[in-house]
DNA sequence: GCCTGTAATGTGATAATGTTTCAGCCGGGC
DNA sequence: GCCCGGCTGAAACATTATCACATTACAGGC
């Protein structure tokens, strides 16, 4: 059995979200409530949309799926609900790709976690990185330099990709 | 005297940067001829517009100056000799700001430096993460991830930026 | 019930960033 | 000469993000 750390990371392509939805709904009712700040319709229905798989997912994304619903939202409302989500701490930016993905992990702090985005599948996970973020703030120190926000992301290939890849490969090679 | 790892960070506001240009802009030529790569007269014209400064500039940045100086490109020419500067590694892109800025160190390796933005002068500074992406390494095994590419960023505020706030915050509650 | 202040949302326009497509140019090797 | 491949040009399109201002929702005091 997996640790607890990597219990939840790039979980299979058939699991079953429907409880990591739910409980990423439910974390944010309380994240919500502790930062003073209300979990509107509006803002539960973009979350909904963002949490409702690991991969990290575009604004307008969002927009087209709550469209599709009969939802027709201009993209400020739906910014501004991301930006009321990213305050709460539910969902988080993946800056190389200007997106935005839930917070699946149970993590005691937002700011001490690497990013590992898929470049083929999309999934995004977080991992603890303690240490690395430790060693940002050494160097930070030792530059003179007052960090506001630190941003640590790596994509690549997850280890569902990876199989894939090499399957392919042996596919392509064999004939 | 700063250590030569910290010598060019941050440098001040006044210091003569043609010193600096010219450097990035010979750095260039060696690297394009190691790579392979011709260093055109449009991407000579580019590297100079983003090495003209320590910050980082946006793609349309560099597109305006050089219509001002009677160069009138479209976004695509701008954005390939951009491509070509980032694959001789002369110049870096600032993922969190969607921007570029001109490599003024001299290190040995690309991917394995941290980058500091200013939040306030826009200044970009290099320094040696060696310890930061060997954890990276780590934690991307221990997830049964292949890493591709890195982003290890922080914004905050560079040390002059912090004098200045200093002094202004004195100003402010004084009277 | 009604006023009022604040937060949230709606509307319309626009800015900023990045890509696609198709075509032409140009220099080096044969 | 002539072809090939890398480079450049031009226009449209696609995506991501914000501004200014009007309107609505809701909680609390009276």
């Amino acid at each position: 059995m997996p640790s607890r750390e990597t219990a939840n990371l790039f979980p299979a392509p058939g699991h079953n979200h429907g409880t990591c939805l739910h409980a990423a709904v439910d974390r944010a009712e309380r994240a919500f409530d502790t930062h003073g700040l209300k979990l509107t319709a509006l803002r539960r229905k973009v979350l909904q949309e963002i949490a409702g798989s690991h991969q990290a997912v575009g604004a307008y994304d969002i927009l087209d799926r709550l469209a599709r619903k009969g939802d027709r939202l201009a993209p400020i409302s739906v910014y501004r609900a991301i930006d009321a989500l990213l305050a709460a701490g539910v969902v988080h930016r993946l800056e190389s790709r200007n997106a935005f993905f839930a917070c699946h992990a149970t993590h005691a702090r937002l700011d001490n976690q690497v990013i590992l985005a898929c470049e083929t599948c999309g999934l995004v996970a977080e991992v603890n990185g303690d240490d690395i973020f430790q060693s940002l703030a050494k160097a930070a120190e030792s530059a003179n330099f007052k960090p506001q926000r630190r941003v640590v992301e790596m994509t690549g290939l997850c280890r569902h990709c990876q199989a894939s890849a090499i399957e392919a490969k042996d596919v392509e090679v064999k004939p």
